[in-house]
Formats: C-alpha cells, structure tokens, sequence
DNA sequence: AGCAACTGTAATATTTATGTAATATAACTC
DNA sequence: GAGTTATATTACATAAATATTACAGTTGCT
C-alpha cells in the first residue's frame, strides 16, 4: 500500500530535526511540507488542508501548546490528527497537552521507525472505514475489497499490474488516456519504465478477458491511448 | 449511536489516571467501573463481565502483564479485549505485552481523543463476536466460545495466534487484507513485527487445516495480501 | 529443573510477475 | 501500393513476491 496520498506538515523551528523527520517521510511516501513556526503553518494549512501535523512542543512566538489549542478551536482544523514533539515528558507537560488536545505524543530524541508506526496508527484511526466497492460494468465486474474479477459470473485471473490497470480503466470508462497518464495512475507517480510496456499490459489483460469475450472492451485509441468502454 | 450498553473496566493503581479515565468515558456514555488492583479487578469482572478491559502495565502486586496473561488462560474472559496502559514502551515490553495477549497499547500520556478512538475501534471489532459465537464457512465451524475449530466434524488443532488469525478472517471472508491489515488486526495496533510473520503463521495455518482438507480456503492473492473463502 | 508448545526472524527455495527488446501486423499517408 | 508510423504479439532474462524450513529464545506446565 502506498500513502503517496497523505500529506503531512512538519512545524518546529529546528532545521535539523524537519529535515530528518522530512526525510524519514518522504521515504514512506509521504508527502511532506515544512514550517518552522505557527505563522508559516497557519498559511500552508490555509492554502493545503494536512492529513496530520506534527508539532514541536517548545516554538520561538506561538508554542505548539497554544497552537494546537488554536487549531482545535476552528471548525476546518478541528479534526486534523496531531502529534506533539516534546523534549522531555513532565507531568506538567502531560497534564497541559491533554488539554491543547494533541492525539499522541513523541519524546525527542525518537527513531523514525517508531514515527512511521504512530502515523500510520493515528491516520488509520482517522480514515473513514473500509467501503467495500464493486464496480460493474456490462457483466463485468471487479470486486476491490476481495480482488476478483468475474465476467458474466465466471471467474477471471489476472496478475496484480492487471488488476489494478482495470481497476483504473472501469473507474474512469469511456474516457481515453495516453500510455503516460496509464502510467502514472496505475504504476505510480515516481516509477519510470517505458511507455510500450503499457501496451503489453493491456494486451495481458486483453488476453485475461477473452474467455468470458470481454476483450473488446478494451478499447485502442490510435495516437490518443486506451479506454474501456461497452458499445 | 450510543455507548450506553457498553461496560467497560479501567485497572490501575493511580486513582488520577483512573478518574481521568473514566470521565472520558463517562462523557462518551460508556458504562465504567474502577480497579486499584489486580484483586479487586477479578472480583468485579465475576461479578459483570466488561465488554473491554484497560489495564495499566505497572501495578503492585499482580503486574498488569500477568494479570492479562491469566484472564486469557480462562475461556470466560479469554475473548475480553485487552488495553495495556504503559508509562513509555521499551523494546522489552512490547515483546512481553505481545505474548501475555494484549490487544492494543496505549503509552501515557495519552489524550482522552485518542483513547476513546482506540476503544471504539477495538469495539468495533470485537462486536460480531459478541452476537455470534460460532462462524460457519463450508464445513469449517469455528467457536470463539471454546476455542475450537472443526473441520467436517473432525477437530482441529489451532495454537493461539492461527486461532486469532482464522478467526479474523472467518469474521471478513472473501476479503483481501495486506499483511500490514492482518498484523494490526490480529496481533493488534502498534506493534513491530515483521510483515514476513504472516507469511509464517498463513503457513502455520495451511498446515493445520491440511487435515480436513481445507487448506486451500486460505488463500494467497499475490501483490495484495490474504483471504479467506471457500471458492 | 526439564520438557513441550509457541513465537518471531532469518535463510533458502520456489513460484510468479515484470519490463524490454525483437518481430509481426495493422493503419495511415501520399 | 510503397513507405511510414503506431500498435500487437511473443519470448525471455531478471526481479519480486511468496512459501517453506530451521532455529533460537520464551513461556507454561508438571
């Protein structure tokens, strides 16, 4: 799985410790924006609303204390998770960041292992649950929640790189798109393999569906792409 | 929704945690009663079986450990969702807290917010079990009550992780979970093991279901994860 | 204390999927 | 219809994912 759909904001005022962090991020395929105080922060949540926010507990001007309150007090940030990073724990501390209203907490110095876990635990919490979602499509039909394929009730194999390319195609039918945008949707933004591959996959998935005879569906669109498409 | 039906049991030695504790989840309309030791914990639960229990790490006398290790010895409050509440985690204790069968951890300091998610999501879980004690899938009848599993009538010898990991997936047939999904539904959140330990218990698993023959219902789907079902 | 049962990890083996290049076919241009 | 370009098809070496086994450390039990 891939969270290439996360966006996390780092805020504290130490270069040094937003980088690391930054770097532990982007490596899980995060996406990641820093700030090193509240003001900077307040914009780039304005402009682009985080999955989760990390927070430095001790900030020249604003504290991460205030801050967060500040944040729990507005209806658009309200429900953003946040993590506070601390110093060191102190009961004065504990008692003030149940209040400011931080989800979890991290004492510095932590490994970006147990980072990675706490984020990944606290997005989990925050993602609405699992939808289990069939799309359907002339006799067609691909399952997402148990990764099947079944055409006019038969069963289809197909590899992974397959599924996924129908998955792609069915979510968006009748629409053409080029070898490049293919690529990016379904192998992903930062992989670079060459365009023709794409037409070996399609020509795999092609060959997957012909015993229910759903291979026409996928549709050739000379100097354009592919689409799926019934008619 | 409401809380209301759900009863809940805070054990701990530090009334201001209890107290703490306990009004959040007053406040979120779950029923709840307090514990200052292991003792009086056992003697409340004989008395109303609690739907979840949250079970501070340190305690005098019968430490939170052995306590969670003993109520999942007896079949009355094996099924019994388990927090552990600990002061900080250490290498140590998380392999301990795994084998002694906790189902979550919480470290303090925790927020009210997070504690209240972790319960739900727990909840959640453990909810179908609740109305349904035995899962039956083509002539695989597994009963959370006994701790049995049988095949065509023919019992089948389950250690306690394969228990839990058939169990999960006997609850969410004919769905596909990563290894990422099963580790922190099965050995439960916030929890470092290998993602190739699945691999292992799956195997474990196969082997044990060998037997009756029903191997193949756990099956392999490459590129996303497991699933179980009897096509 | 000592044996049996479990667990997680690492090493190894096996299976399956992937991308590329080479070649064939089809579709356009003029 | 020859030449040109785009797509189809096939085969194959390699990479990636999964299966399997062995093992060392714990715990439970007697």
């Amino acid at each position: 799985m891939t969270n290439e759909n996360d966006y996390i904001l780092v805020v504290d005022d130490e270069r040094a410790i937003r980088d690391m962090v930054c770097m532990a991020l982007v490596q899980e395929d995060f996406q990641c924006s820093e700030a090193s105080d509240a003001h900077k922060a307040e914009v780039l949540i304005k402009k682009n609303q985080p999955q989760l926010i990390l927070l430095d507990w001790m900030m020249p001007g604003i504290s991460g204390i205030d801050f967060a309150r500040k944040l729990r007090r507005q209806p658009e940030t309200m429900n953003i998770p946040i993590i506070m990073l601390t110093a060191k724990i102190e009961e004065d501390n504990v008692i003030r960041g149940l209040e400011s209203g931080a989800d979890d907490y991290l004492t510095k110095p932590f490994s970006p292992r147990e980072l990675i876990a706490r984020i990944k635990a606290l997005l989990r919490r925050s993602k609405p649950e699992n939808t289990q979602d069939i799309i359907k499509i002339n006799n067609l039909v691909l399952d997402t929640s148990s990764y099947r394929v079944e055409g006019n009730g038969q069963t289809i194999e197909l590899g992974p790189t397959e599924f996924k390319l129908l998955r792609f195609l069915m979510e968006n039918p009748d629409r053409v798109f080029s070898r490049e945008q293919v690529l990016n949707n379904v192998w992903g933004d930062n992989v670079y393999v060459e365009e023709r591959t794409v037409d070996v996959h399609i020509r795999r998935l092609r060959k997957a569906l012909e015993p229910t005879h759903h291979q026409d569906m996928v549709q050739t669109v000379r100097g354009a792409g592919y689409r799926l498409s019934n008619k």
